[in-house]
Order: C-alpha cells, then structure tokens, then sequence
DNA sequence: CTTGGAATGTCAACAACACTGACATATGCT
DNA sequence: AGCATATGTCAGTGTTGTTGACATTCCAAG
C-alpha cells in the first residue's frame, strides 16, 4: 500500500511523484528548514533569546495590535509556551501589551522601538540568505516553490497564511 | 540597508524580490514546515519517540551501514545527542550498531527489520502529504520547489544533499 | 613499540521550548 | 446572577539540544 510507484497512470509523466523523489523533497525540506533558521539563530543565541522569540516579534510586527488568542492560533502553541516567551519580550521593553478598547479582555500587542529594531535584525538576516536563493532560482522556480508551500500547510494554516498574505497585499 | 525595494535595477522585473515578496516565502517555510512535521509527530508521540528518532531512522534507512560520524554531520547535532537517541533505538532493536571491519572504531548503523517498519510507518504518512502537496503544484512548480530549498541551504549540507541524491539515483 | 590523534561512547549539568493540569482574575454576554 | 471568554500564572514533565570531561579503542607516524 501506498507504494507511489507505477508512473504509468495518467496521460502525463507522474515520475515526479516517485518514492524517491518526494524521499529527495523531505530531506531538500529538512536542510533547507536548517539553512533558513540559521541566521536568526547565531543573532539569537548572542542575546538571551530563541526561536520561539524571534517567532512572536515576526508576527506581531506583522499584525500590529494582534491579540494574545491571535498569536496563539497563528504559532500553534500553548498559551503558558507563549505567555513565556512574551512575558520576557514585555519586561525587556521590546513588547508594548495594551488593554483592548472595545473588548477589556483583550491584549493587544505593538512592538516598541526596540522591538522593531530587533525584528529588523533578525528578518534581515533571515531575508538575505531568502533574497540569494530566490535570485539564484528566479522567478518562476519562486513561484513554484510557494505553491509547493502552500499546497503543504495544514487548511487552518493555509487559511492563516493567505490571510496574512492578502492583508499586506 | 538591505532595503531591498526599487525594483528598477535590471530589465526584468524584480518584485518577487521586495521584501514583502521575501517575508511572505519566509511565512510559507514557518507554515509548511509545521505541516511538514505533523503527521509523523503524531505517530511519534503514541510511542516513545520524538522527532530525533525519526530523523535518525530516516537517514540510516537512507545509507544503510552508515557511521555516527556521517549521520553527525548530516543530522548537524553534537554526538552526544545523537548518542543518546541512538541508544534508546539500539535497546528497542530497532538499529543495529555493528563494529566496522576495516576500520574497528567506527560503527556501521543498520536498520533491523522492526526499524524499516516503523521508518516505512513514518516515511508512508509524510510522503502522503508531500505527494498531495506535488500532486496539486503539478511538476513544473515541484522543479521551482526544489531549487529554491536547495539554494537556500548551507554549502556543506548543500553538497551533502546533493550526494545522498545522487548516490540514490 | 610507543605515542599522538581520531572515532566512539558515556556521564553530568544545563537551557530552550514544548506539553498538561490546575487555578485566578477580569470582562462580556445572556 | 451565572456562564463563557481572554488572559495570566504556577508547578511539573518530556524532548532535544548544548558544554565539558573523561575512557576506550584503534590507526598511523615516528
């Protein structure tokens, strides 16, 4: 079952869709995720901070005065995992936490100056080395890899993802 | 610096290369990695393992015979935590660590026949994903896939990559 | 044949980051 | 008033990574 061989089905060729070749795309998706967290990790591990922190400061310089349950949804964590890594980002000045105004419950979350800095920092360094591998692909290679991506995500996230991708337009 | 906006450098268009272009890829890698490990993490947390095991297994199945210094290398973790998932999978016979015969130091890994079946368990639900993933990009964006991660690696795992690759044909 | 270095294994301590479970507080809605 | 929601927090635990130290085994050079 689930042997993937046989690429005699349909008219055109379904080689690409041999064992072997998805084997290659998993370990291509293993050292490539490696390559993209590299960067951000050397920044990271100088100052007291980790990935999870990079995470939160990415997506909330991305979605300005996001709620804590937004995050939450968006990083598919635990709220104790994010409350964490946020309570640091507060106490440190990088993150602003404000009562919502409509709904009290509610925090909603900015980024300080500093917070911007930071993000800054670390998306740089992560960009460049995407900058160097979309450059050396080029454009239609980009667009292929994204609908790779994009056809990869869980629906709740693929949801998420186009969400955020339409709203930065 | 490394702004990365003016797209009126060349003749062709460079817009899938702004930055916007750049974090969008950069939210793809996050989102798609995540659905990337699901399913195998799912089969892994019923039994004992995690992730680790699952990496390790994956590349002894890969090379079979392989030794802890190259599976080092490839998995990119010191060899103390590789030992350590090593030995839970040696105890559970599901690798078998054999003393190589010209060079007696280095041990030659090997999957016991417990451990293909569960490589095959693991391997089978996260090539289901990919496939569907291929299936639905179609090969030519399945080409634009692979050379983007590809370029986004690291030199050493680059060529690493590209030896597993061939040597599997 | 001795000695240095390479490959491997192991112990201990520690940190980051995830989890579960339980509980507290404030707020909103009916 | 009472239930649900949003958030925060405490305590405990597990996986995976890290350093540092040390032992063993073996190859190879002097």
């Amino acid at each position: 079952m689930a042997d993937g061989r046989t690429p005699s089905s349909s008219g055109e060729s379904l080689l690409y869709l041999t064992d072997e070749q998805l084997r290659q795309g998993i370990e291509a998706m293993f050292f490539a995720y490696r390559g993209f967290t590299a960067d951000p990790d050397r920044i990271l591990s100088d100052i007291e901070y980790g990935r999870a922190h990079h995470r939160a400061l990415h997506f909330i310089n991305r979605s300005q005065g996001t709620t804590v349950n937004n995050l939450l949804a968006l990083l598919g964590v635990t709220k104790q995992s994010l409350n964490r890594v946020l309570r640091t980002l507060i106490k440190d000045g990088l993150v602003e936490s404000r009562v919502g105004s409509v709904d009290k419950r509610e925090r909603h979350l900015y980024l300080t100056e500093a917070g911007q800095t930071l993000e800054r920092r670390l998306s740089d360094a992560q960009r460049t080395r995407m900058r160097a591998a979309y450059r050396e692909a080029g454009p239609d290679s980009v667009a292929g890899f994204r609908k790779v991506l994009e056809a990869m995500m869980d629906p709740d996230m693929r949801r998420a993802y186009t969400r955020i991708k339409d709203a930065s337009s």
